[in-house]
DNA sequence: AAATATCATCGTATATTTACGATGAACGAT
DNA sequence: ATCGTTCATCGTAAATATACGATGATATTT
């Protein structure tokens, strides 16, 4: 049942909303993070820096994946992820309009 | 055992991570937006405007109130809640931060 | 072709989230 | 004191999220 309501929302707001969750594990803030200062990152790559399991750093990236904030690209049997600038780029000014929205500051 | 290895995170990292948490769902983002338009707000004023019952509504807004972007006081046998400045300030530039950390932009 | 390396997915267990109705607590009004 | 109003909390059900080991798929290497 959790979220059936989900579809009398905004669209942005469900979107931001949607960002949010993506953002709401310190695994992947971490993972943003890490590709971010490498530029590039094979999966083992991110894995040695994660107090996490393969597969569960896996599922991180899934969902990073899923809304859209990072790309993975094939590498021979590697997948090389990056950071999607363009969906980074736009999260950052919905989330600054909401901000200034919100904010008396 | 779900996020039982948040501790493995850093703290910024994680209070990162606890106000996506609470901005995860349209019904917070929606709340929040009321709460700041109306200024501040009554409970039941807010649940007119949802399309949720009466308990779900508390529950966003314990969730909200549990990393203190909104605050409750009293007022009868009302409640009246308002967005709590200081904590989003403190969200919204840590959120700033982090994009600028992320962002080739 | 077989072995190795890399990563996603499956299966599973547990915790958390979402949602609702019902109940309870606190207050004001009668 | 009793009643209605307001809101939080309890109990419950279903969906999601988190985590791991095991397995599967794909590509490279031998």
């Amino acid at each position: 049942m959790a979220f059936s309501k989900k579809e009398e929302f905004t669209k942005e707001d469900m979107w931001l909303a949607d960002i949010a969750k993506a953002l709401a594990h310190p695994a992947r803030i971490r993972i943003l993070k890490i590709l971010t200062s490498m530029n590039a990152c094979m999966v083992g790559n991110i894995v040695e820096q994660l107090p996490l399991s393969q597969s569960t750093v896996s599922q991180h990236l899934k969902e990073l994946k899923r809304v859209g904030l990072i790309e993975g690209e094939i590498d021979g049997p590697k997948v090389c992820y990056c950071i999607n600038n363009k969906t980074l780029t736009k999260a950052k000014k919905e989330m600054d309009k909401l901000y200034s929205k919100l904010c008396n500051c």
